[in-house]
DNA sequence: CTGTATGCAAACTTTTTGCAAGCTA
DNA sequence: TAGCTTGCAAAAAGTTTGCATACAG
């Protein structure tokens, strides 16, 4: 994501590019898995003023530009991640914790029999699978 | 889930069966889907002085057990469903926020290949799809 | 200039923790 | 009786809101 091509779909809601929101979405880029705290600390490295609050409604304004996703990885804070950049789907383990990314191509029979079926578009850089990885499955 | 066959499963943990207990498992069957709060309020119907903090730690319980899971279907509060009783995965429509459940078996292509290529065993009871809804597609 | 965006502070909601008293086994 | 459980209160975490100031266009 361009500065220009942010500040166009922002322009074309009347909305305003700023400092602030360039920083936030750069974040979340860079951070892959993003919570609204995590996005908090990594801006302020660069401009310390910005305020958690600024963040949360950015993160909104961007989800709803389409520009990140969320899903809630665990429980507390939800994560954020770039929508553009490879999707992924997420496998948790709820045994040791870990985060694994994987190809959403997984979904594709999924997605397809729930279009043709219910004619429900899933979006699939928002999907979480939990459950329990091969390490821990060996450990039980 | 009968009383006798939590009370086993408590005991063989060196844990007790108490009419709490019982009556916040009772209520996440009854709700179907239950966030905390909506527990506390079925479970106060009936004993009116159940603290919504025994119904955070039971829960909590309940799902170390193996007798309920949790989901995110939304922002804010995770909602509990029990994990016996047909199995279910979730539609959320992000735009209308209509909640349907389907057959997990729509899963198993997925299920079946991660076990295969990555030893991960997903956890069917615990899928929240989001995406658009027919209705809303149509709307677009 | 106009009106959007931000920072600040405070309120709110949800969840967790510590501890004394109560109750199950 | 022993020690697991609960209720209560307070703290902690996470999120939202109102408003005056700052700033993008």
């Amino acid at each position: 994501m361009s500065a220009t091509s942010l500040a166009a779909m922002l322009r074309e809601r009347g909305l305003r590019l700023t400092p602030q929101r360039q920083l936030i979405l750069e974040a979340v880029h860079e951070l892959g898995h993003a919570t609204p705290e995590s996005v908090h600390n990594a801006v302020r490295e660069r401009a310390a003023g910005v305020n958690i609050t600024t963040v949360y409604r950015t993160l909104e304004l961007l989800e709803e530009l389409g520009l990140v996703n969320h899903t809630h990885l665990s429980h507390g804070s939800p994560t954020y991640s770039s929508a553009k950049e490879h999707q992924h789907v997420h496998l948790v383990c709820r045994s040791c914790g870990s985060i694994s990314e994987i190809d959403p191509g997984v979904m594709v029979p999924v997605t397809e029999q729930l279009l043709r079926e219910r004619a429900f578009r899933v979006d699939v850089g928002h999907v979480s699978l939990f459950g329990v990885c091969g390490d821990c499955k060996e450990a039980e």
